[in-house]
DNA sequence: GAGTGGTCTAGACCACTGT
DNA sequence: CAGTGGTCTAGACCACTCC
């Protein structure tokens, strides 16, 4: 004998998958759905929060409960690096007219909007193991948030790490005033001699933290990705390091890899 | 004046994060925890749903509540690719040693089971459109689970396309009897002729379905990582595309893009 | 059997949305 | 204002775990 309140949800999702109920559409009232199942009002609420925390719909306190619609979603590709690394190098003119993330979305640079905070930090057991340096060592942690103006949420929370010493020699990389820098990071590090030889990234998925569900406006029932990207120069060595929060509802990631011939 | 379940759940996330309660802890009864905020249970209820869906807590049926301990996870790199490749062409004898999910993660064959089921399918839009034939084009859809007996719980879902007209030139791939192929697809793909010269890998992430959380055993609070991997032969056309679902919270994709020299 | 969480009820009252 | 969902109560009864 199956829950009330699984049948409940059961019953709705197979509406909402059988295009009975569409995108858009508002379900019944719970007062509605109550009286027709002969159930309480809080058994339905249960059978609704069911189909909130899946993604299938999207709870309007006054107004109703709504079938969600699929976001559109930003393209993130990994050949963002080589593009990144083939302009790292331009004049800053060229560099200004677009940035990174404009070139994976197709959107102008007046589009987007960037918050910048830089503080200095000491290595913890962490950031010493990826950068191979004693705990202790100096990094400069930069924090960023990404927003696309037509939308009235960020897209990205980036916490960047770079070794102090490696980039002190530009005295511009450590003042939060000249964020953004045109020209991203490899950018950045080619005005201190460095260069990337390859970049790794790490991908996982969970749920938000409310600070994150706050920050990225994501609605119950979607997920974060995080991504960790690691930037090595030429010999091999850690120069760069950051982690991004993406939102799961909003963001594809595309990775192509080429392969030897044979 | 915020609400009664969201300031209980604050107070214990902070104590988790805190350290105060730590993973495998037992959180007070929600009788005790009810008596001690002067709530009602369901009130209490209320709060610890929220640390569920968040993934900081496991609610255990009949024991309590629990601060839920981190998963060890799997790791999944793109190198795989180039190694499948290198290995395609090797006697069968050799590639029977270790298979790819092996190589991804270091164990041996013996320790992953593997279900199969081939079934004959037409091409809808959305095929036709990623291998660029008309719709109606007969396909041959492959349904896989990858297991690792050390678990109770598989750590993949796999749906695979093919072009039937492509492989068919070869009758073992259309005889589910024949899984696991020894080598993997490239491998399947090198017997009929073919050999590829990029994948794509496409990356999202969302809360799962009710199956998916029974097939993966997932608990509330956890996302799952889908995959879309493109493969294209050396002439750029799509010969294989497969839907693969993972388990968020052990699953960690590792993607290395490496960089041209200046 | 004692203690735990899971399901469900019937209803009060609040907060938000639309007309 | 009427109608909607959101919060909360007080308690009954069931299902599971462990001793």
């Amino acid at each position: 004998m199956a829950k009330a309140y699984e049948r409940i949800a059961d019953e709705l999702r197979r509406s909402i998958r059988a295009g009975e109920l569409r995108p858009g559409d508002r379900l019944p009232s719970e007062t509605k759905l109550a009286e027709d199942h002969r159930r309480s009002v809080p058994t339905i609420r249960d059978a609704l929060r069911l189909l909130q925390d899946e993604g299938l719909i999207e709870k309007l306190h006054g107004r109703g409960n709504f079938v969600r619609k699929p976001r559109t979603t930003v393209l993130r590709t990994n050949e963002r690096h080589q593009w990144e690394k083939d302009r790292a190098r331009e004049p800053k003119g060229e560099r200004l007219k677009t940035g990174s993330t404009e070139h994976d979305t197709g959107l102008t640079v007046n589009d987007l909007v960037f918050h910048a905070a830089y503080r200095e930090i000491k290595a913890g057991s962490e950031l010493a193991d990826v950068f191979d340096v004693p705990e202790g060592t100096a990094f400069i942690e930069r924090t960023f948030r990404t927003r696309y103006d037509a939308e009235n949420a960020p897209f990205t929370l980036v916490t960047s790490y770079l070794v102090r010493s490696l980039v002190e020699a530009n005295p511009d990389l450590l003042d939060a005033a000249n964020e953004p820098w045109p020209g991203g990071t490899q950018s950045q590090l080619h005005s201190v001699g460095i260069e990337l030889g390859r970049i790794e990234e790490r991908v996982t998925a969970r749920p938000p933290t409310p600070e994150e569900a706050e920050e990225l406006e994501l609605p119950p029932g979607t997920s974060v990705l995080l991504l960790r990207k690691t930037s090595y120069d030429i010999e091999g060595r850690a120069v760069e390091m950051s982690d991004v929060t993406l939102p799961g509802d909003r963001t594809e990631m595309l990775f192509t890899t080429p392969l030897e011939r044979w």
